[in-house]
DNA sequence: CGCGAGCTTGACGTTGTTCAACTAGAGTGG
DNA sequence: CCACTCTAGTTGAACAACGTCAAGCTCGCG
């Protein structure tokens, strides 16, 4: 299992959360003895699909895909690579973890126990109203994620996929994924036969360019356009 | 469009939400003040995807559906029929709404300036954890759609769907469904043609009882069974 | 040098959508 | 009151999209 260690400053944390700010000091401490700050490799499950939700996640560095599990393929909703908490939602609305979170790459998870979060966010408006503010961004971002999956055909999810990564995700028209083709696929929600076929077909076409993992996006309004029609 | 009154006594309302024992009375005189009460006939529009989020959404009386609409199909993410906020999220996370909501029946819904619930939620902490509650378990229950919806084929989606209405939605084995079959269809991710066949077939196979929009489990067993296997 | 995991490509079968024709019932106007 | 129309529901058949299976490839690593 991964090696763990004490939290010993988080106030000069840099990867802190900005809802931290919004809390006193002592509560600060308090949350900082409370926290154990985990390492994990690539592969490992950080929280797993079925299991009780007792502590609050706060990714403070690496990268993590939330996916659900289904009997045999799984559907990634969200990968995620900065300081932030990672599926809130579990902490206030539901007993148990409804995902799997599993590292990308080495990461570094802030485990916080769960009832003193609550108690926290009971306290502290302005703490639970960053916290909120999360949640809800998160759960747009399912939402949107949700229309994606059922209203386009593979071609437009994979072009969408590519978008939001270059455009949204690492802002850079050169990106090097930290997912495999079946991660790519479980993304986009299609098997990885079709996600090798398609990305190559863009390739040929002179729309991406693959080396390996590192995407260029040569032709963006062209994805845009399949991604736009389906 | 749909005719509307002001709020006149929302402490007396049978219909108001619980969250609302969580503000002073001054407060919630407040809300009243800035509460239109709109009646909404069924097929009514009471928010639009696209638009921007200028009220928060309380369904007092009726039901709705919450859905997304894409280029030739929707999908149906929620049926709602009790008090409750609809669409928090859309007021802590973003300007525009993601989705639409329109009435399955006619309907009441209070609304109330975002601005002003806003304010309370900031300065209210039991009013915003209730909220923030709220948001959780749509969050949830969002996320387990688009689970049934990506690792179920069309057999398993509407056993789901059945299931879900009887068991968690009436709590009842018989029950009359505000949907028409493209509605269902929405709801379940198919074409209206084919939740049709699936039905006709449970029908013959004795699983379910239809008679027009009342439907009746006749063995829920084998109905999860379905749903289960997918 | 050989092994295994991840990747690639083609052929084929299944699932589910689309199209088209038909039916039943509800509402409308002569 | 009856024809007319319009919508919702129903059924069958053709077709397209996608997943699965199978075989071969490549590259890193022991």
């Amino acid at each position: 299992m991964a090696k763990f260690s004490k939290a010993n400053d988080c106030h000069a944390c840099p990867y802190k959360s900005y809802s931290l700010s919004k809390l006193d000091k002592s509560d600060v401490e308090n949350i900082q003895n409370n926290c154990l700050i985990v390492n994990f490799k690539r592969g490992e499950n950080i929280c797993k699909q079925g299991t009780e939700v007792t502590h609050a996640l706060y990714l403070a560095k690496g990268s993590v895909k939330i996916y659900v599990e289904g009997n045999s393929k799984n559907l990634i909703l969200e990968i995620i690579n900065v300081s932030k908490y990672i599926g809130l939602q579990s902490l206030f609305g539901s007993k148990y973890y409804n995902y799997t979170v599993s590292a990308l790459e080495d990461s570094q998870i802030c485990m916080i126990n769960s009832s003193l979060i609550i108690e926290l966010a009971q306290t502290n408006v302005g703490y639970l109203y960053e916290l909120t503010k999360t949640i809800s961004e998160s759960t747009n971002f399912v939402y949107k994620k949700i229309v994606d999956i059922n209203q386009k055909q593979l071609r437009g999810r994979l072009a969408d996929a590519l978008l939001y990564f270059s455009e949204e995700f690492f802002k850079n028209n050169t990106f090097e994924l930290k997912l495999s083709r079946r991660e790519l696929a479980e993304y986009s929600s299609m098997s990885m036969e079709n996600a090798v076929r398609v990305l190559n077909e863009y390739k040929k076409d002179g729309i991406i360019g693959i080396e390996g993992k590192t995407f260029t996006i040569l032709q963006p309004e062209i994805l845009r356009k399949i991604a736009e029609l389906g």
